[in-house]
RNA sequence: UGGGGCGUAGCCAAGUGGUAAGGCAACGGGUUUUGAUCCCGUCAUGCGCAGGUUCGAUCCCUGCCGCCCCAGCCA
């Protein structure tokens, strides 16, 4: 038997199991339940998929559940097209959803009676003010707001005003409800927040059935309540929002105490994790749209041919706390080569083509030379791949005055062509420009399959593809979308956009197997990089992604020079 | 100048009153029919700074400094 097999997955720690593991222990709580709780006003990114895989993370290592919640509070902001893209990206995300779906929204006729209750324990009024007005009121970061003359009104007023307000007697943002807390809390969340307001929207779920919509912190902890929620987790800028969560659940007759906990956000070099930026990107077509595969979105990370394991991976390496950091996206690039180096087939093609005509072969002869497509795994088996007189190999393995490092072909230089033969460059063709447009080399027919009888060793390896069969391909190359490391520190993030993020490279050189490819495979491009193929693709005109390149010391040597 | 947080290597981080895990990156070496992978090694006399308590402090205390969030009828 396998140790390996058998041993217990090791328990995870930081702050938030921690506690957890804690409350479960002391009878602080006698079930785990959290909770993954977006709005639909935009795609999921990868600074979600820190959040989904926390929450659903830890309800499954503490035998507890977690509920996937739509905040669908605001209809001003909220489209169906996001409801049903986060369920196709959660899903994809594999982190153990059971197809279950929660909306805020099932709950506003109990959000409303409860609003009620605080009315009727004259712990919220309607505010007549206006919003210039009550920002005005509010006072500032450093001096204490002051009371509105709405505060004193009667309870029976204020009902029968709410009660109004939800009937529709009202004009958009004409009057909210708030919550009579402390106008001079050094938390500006406590001065009197806004509980409803009067928004006429259609919403995806109740469409016109309201007028008035609870804010995020009159919904919030309270749904928590009603769905069992125990421990609510969301990120830090909620930390001053806690005391408002609190008062509410306290004052309010939930049928349970959840407790909320903050942890820090995602940050990512070369990317910008906000929401707000995105949707920009999106709607100033600074990118093909929510799933073009630079966007750090899930539904692009997928496109682009990352494997859902990879993201679990890579969020799984960066721990919870409290720090807010930067990681750097090679972390994110190497948690996507690891798995695809173990399960990508190896494949061959050419990006660049270059012409070589291998002059001592027969014309006209084929042969079919076997090779591996995957050394890493045994059972993947080989291929037969044509090979003959015409081939092409990448315009970057060649170089006229090249210097004794260079591996690769140069004019007299012995090289050997992957599961193939070891060929010698003897001439050099060029057009009038100048440019290099053709290689003529020799092959050694000793040198079937790679190596040579006589012991004799190359330095170099190089992919190739057979002229006669190569399948012809676009593909595109991807760089990151922001050159710099830290775009949210730009005066204005789009003139920070890197203009070279994506490389269309057409007239591409495959070997024939590729022309079958299934959809959704990643297979390796030999020397170069892991690649799928895009939805844009079809019959006629193949389109590949690069999901990642491969590690590359030798240009990463040859940059430093 | 109000309130709430955070400061351990280039990055993400664990950690304990007893002498700083791990991963990524980087660098050096070995293997290699992918300049990939894989393997081996190096990488904090130091835990924001300054005092104090202690036999001993990254961990306790005090005072500073730096960074982040909050003045939506967004979430």
């Amino acid at each position: 038997m396998n140790t390996e097999d058998t041993a217990a997955p090791e328990e995870v720690h930081d702050f938030i199991r921690d506690r957890v593991r804690g409350d479960l222990a002391n009878g602080t709580v006698d079930h785990l339940a959290t909770r993954f709780p977006p709005e639909p006003n935009g795609y999921l990114h990868i600074g979600h998929a820190k959040s989904i895989c926390l929450n659903f993370g830890v309800a499954q290592e503490f035998g507890g559940h977690c509920n996937l919640r739509f905040d669908d509070t605001n209809p001003a902001k909220e489209d169906q097209e996001f409801i049903d893209a986060i369920q196709a990206d959660v899903k994809w995300l594999d982190v153990g959803w059971d197809g279950d779906v929660k909306y805020t929204s099932d709950n506003f006729e109990k959000l409303y009676e409860w609003a009620e209750h605080l009315i009727g324990k004259g712990l919220a009024y309607i505010e007549d003010l206006s919003a210039d007005e009550m920002r005005e009121y509010r006072g500032t970061l450093t001096e204490p707001g002051r009371e509105s003359p709405s505060r004193s009104r009667s309870v029976d007023e204020n009902l029968d005003l709410f009660r109004r307000m939800r009937a529709g007697e009202f004009e958009d943002g004409a009057r909210v409800l708030r919550a009579r807390i402390d106008m001079a809390a050094g938390n500006i969340n406590l001065r009197d927040p806004v509980l409803y307001r009067i928004v006429r929207a259609p919403h995806p779920r109740t469409g016109d059935a309201w007028c008035i919509y609870p804010t995020y912190d009159f919904a919030h902890g309270q749904t928590d309540a009603m769905e069992g929620v125990t421990h609510s987790l969301c990120t830090l800028e909620f930390e001053d929002h806690r005391p408002l969560y609190d008062w509410l659940i306290e004052n309010l007759p939930v049928p349970a105490r959840p407790r909320q906990y903050e942890f820090s956000r995602l940050n990512m070099t070369h990317s910008i994790l906000s929401k707000r930026l995105l949707t920009q990107l999106v709607a100033d077509g600074h990118v093909a749209g929510w799933d073009d595969p630079r966007m750090p979105t899930v539904s692009g990370l997928r496109r682009r041919g990352v494997p859902a394991s990879a993201i679990r991976d890579f969020i799984s390496r960066l721990s919870i706390s409290k720090n807010e950091g930067t990681v750097e996206a090679a972390m994110l690039e190497h948690c996507i080569r690891d798995p695809l180096n173990d399960s990508a087939l190896r494949r061959m093609g050419v990006l660049r083509p270059l012409k070589v005509v291998i002059e001592n072969y027969p014309e006209g002869q084929i042969e079919e030379v076997d090779a591996v497509n995957n050394p890493r795994d045994e059972t993947a088996g080989t291929r037969k791949v044509p090979f003959c007189r015409e081939i092409y190999v990448e315009r970057d393995d060649f170089m006229e005055d090249a210097p004794k490092k260079f591996f690769r072909l140069s004019l007299g230089r012995e090289v050997r062509l992957r599961a193939a033969y070891f060929v010698t460059c003897t001439d050099v063709i060029k057009d009038d420009a100048g440019e290099v447009i053709e290689l003529r080399c020799t092959y050694d027919p000793e040198t079937r399959g790679g190596d040579s009888p006589d012991g004799r060793k190359v330095k170099g390896t190089l992919h190739w593809v057979s002229a006669q069969h190569a399948v012809e391909a676009e593909v595109r190359l991807y760089n990151p979308l922001f050159a710099d490391e830290n775009p949210g520190a730009a005066e204005d993030f789009v003139s920070a956009l890197n203009p070279d993020s994506l490389e269309v490279l057409t007239g591409c050189k495959l070997e024939p197997v590729l022309a079958d490819i299934p959809a959704g495979e990643v297979v390796q491009f030999e020397r170069l990089g892991y690649f799928c193929t895009d939805p844009d693709a079809t019959a006629e005109n193949p389109v590949f992604n690069r999901t990642v390149g491969l590690r590359d010391s030798f240009a990463k040597a040859m940059a430093k020079k």
